[in-house]
DNA sequence: TATTGTTATACTCTATAACTATA
DNA sequence: TATAGTTATAGAGTATAACAATA
């Protein structure tokens, strides 16, 4: 009983914005920390990525260089990342996060982390494998770099 | 080879905000249309519950009165919603969606889900199948009103 | 007094357009 | 000329605080 394609990605668009949406509020919950969910994705991103350009981030996360620059912009004025010059090419920059972003990002993923585990915990484990399964592939389906440029 | 909880709770918080920014894209991109996820949610809610409040769709998607007010505004502005008085309780207000209103959702809602549905083609069928189930079962964990009041 | 909603204010996210600096 | 990034400007999403109207 395989429903069709558009009923597959109706449920996905049912379903990923409440699930977006709950992450959201409960990251805003957590006021101390407060990282919204793009601020933490560049954070996670450039730490894994240590020197990163801000064309790099943008492109990853598929936002505009403008856009990014302005996220980047904030997390410099909390002191969460730094942005140094790029030795070889004067015009690129060098993104990196700095001992405190790496405490907060560690704090905000770990109760992120708890506050979805603890939402799961309540679902038996062999729906939980399909979760996990489901993941897999719909990460390789939306894989990062899937920003389309504009024809503009 | 179950993993543990913590492993299914990072595998979400790494696929959803991903796919959630693929589809704002897409939405994006689509400019004669142009509704953003919350207006998009907004509209399909208050088009399935004729004559809601403004409190039970704010509830709806988790989000506080004045944020679902400033909204409304918005789609009001853009004729695609209306607001009347409710005639057994002046306090409260109706919300309804207009023929224009109806229309551009009815768009929104075949275009971006073409879209989805694209996406999804080169997936194998139970591949497909696992993720249908996957979503169902994360619709009932992060159920709406989901929302926790805050204590202040 | 409790409920429903709006207004005022303030940030963040995001885009496009226009610009600067470097290659 | 092409690439990397910033600044200017603007609209939407979101929150808290303060308020008005109705029950």
């Amino acid at each position: 009983m395989t429903g069709d394609l558009e009923e597959s990605a109706r449920k996905l668009l049912e379903v990923v914005p409440i699930i977006m949406q709950d992450i959201r509020s409960e990251m805003r919950r957590r006021r101390s920390l407060d990282l919204t969910v793009p601020q933490f994705r560049a954070l996670a991103f450039v730490n894994r990525n240590e020197g990163s350009s801000l064309w790099e981030v943008a492109f990853h996360m598929g936002l505009t260089p403008p856009s990014m620059s302005r996220l980047v912009d904030g997390l410099i004025e909390r002191g969460l990342m730094a942005r140094e010059d790029h030795p070889a090419d004067r015009r690129r920059v060098r993104l990196t996060v700095t001992d405190h972003g790496l405490a907060i990002l560690g704090a905000s993923t770990q109760g992120t982390l708890s506050y979805l585990a603890d939402k799961l915990s309540g679902v038996e484990a062999d729906k939980r494998e399909v979760i996990d399964k489901a993941m897999e592939t719909l990460r390789t389906v939306f894989a990062t770099g899937t920003r389309k440029r504009e024809v503009t």
